[in-house]
DNA sequence: CAGATTTGACCAGA
DNA sequence: TCTGGTCAAATCTG
């Protein structure tokens, strides 16, 4: 979608959040005008961010390596294989770490210093790398500003069985679009929401995704994001799947923040939003699929 | 004992 | 040459 389109799009989404504000009775509970302000409030800030000088720079620089991806071209460089991550806030380094509550399991194969980071970069693939060729991998990092913060990078997709055949549940079927391992052992419930898409998405904990990777700020890259549809409901379809092509993963940005964040290499793109707390309906009425397909 | 983790060494890209 | 990513032997754990 041009980016026009998509400021088009954002504009028509504010309008309508506008028109359901009005259309509110008095009487209605100030919870849901509450939820309306926040996404007016969203909507202004993604076209403020969208205003800011991406508009220049979408598309050109994305495409060599949105080509190289859709090759499938993984092996000649390490650079290409798709990447995306995150930032989640937890409570303990085991929350991010081993196999994750949508049966992704991860088994450590390093950890590296590294230079100007005062935590190690711990590195995982997918245990079944071998037996299954699955080829998923992810890196767990805390940031140094903030050590209950821990950066986790995924790499490649989930070509295992669980990663193919488990979306008979909301949740997996969430995971496998989104080839977004869950991270693991989760001891505690508050983290066992936090590595969920989905809790990910409405879970009123603080979860943030890493800003430094903004590079449309300055000339980078803002490329058109590919909506994780299935988190609303849709049909997966696998290899079809625009996820699987976009890498992208729900997130969220700050405490009342909502995003959707693509990273190839830094493609990124955030949808801001004040919507924590909202529920998959309030979102679905918010996002239509159509609404949603405008960042694909 | 099998599988997971640790950690130093090695490799490849920039 | 430096640094990040991966390998693989040693070690740990259930």
């Amino acid at each position: 979608m041009e980016f026009l389109s998509l400021i088009q799009e954002l504009n028509q989404g504010k309008q309508l959040a506008n028109q359901l504000r009005t259309h509110l009775h008095p009487s209605s509970s100030s919870h849901g005008i509450l939820l309306i302000d926040k996404i007016l409030r969203s909507y202004e800030n993604a076209l403020l961010a969208l205003s800011g000088g991406a508009a220049a720079s979408v598309n050109s620089a994305i495409a060599p390596v949105n080509a190289a991806v859709q090759d499938g071209d993984v092996s000649k460089k390490r650079k290409v294989m798709a990447k995306w991550s995150e930032q989640v806030k937890v409570s303990s380094a085991s929350a991010v770490e081993g196999p994750g509550c949508d049966g992704f399991s991860w088994r450590k194969y390093g950890q590296k210093d590294i230079l100007g980071s005062k935590f190690p970069r711990s590195y995982f693939r997918c245990s079944h790398r071998f037996t299954q060729g699955c080829l998923a991998t992810k890196q767990v990092q805390k940031s140094d500003n903030d050590p209950t913060i821990y950066e986790v990078t995924y790499k490649g997709r989930h070509t295992c069985n669980k990663a193919l055949h488990s979306t008979n549940t909301p949740q997996e079927h969430q995971n496998t679009f989104l080839q977004h391992p869950i991270p693991p052992k989760q001891e505690d419930k508050p983290l066992q929401q936090l590595h969920d898409p989905l809790c990910f998405m409405f879970s009123s904990d603080p979860i943030r995704v890493k800003s430094e990777d903004l590079e449309y700020a300055n000339g980078g890259l803002f490329q058109p994001l590919r909506t994780p549809s299935p988190m609303f409901g849709s049909e997966v379809q696998d290899d079809l799947s625009p996820f699987r092509e976009s890498e992208c993963s729900p997130t969220f940005e700050s405490n009342d923040m909502f995003g959707l964040w693509c990273d190839f290499e830094t493609e990124f793109v955030s949808i801001p939003s004040s919507m924590t707390n909202i529920s998959i309906g309030d979102l679905e009425e918010c996002f239509s699929f159509d609404n949603l397909e405008m960042f694909c």
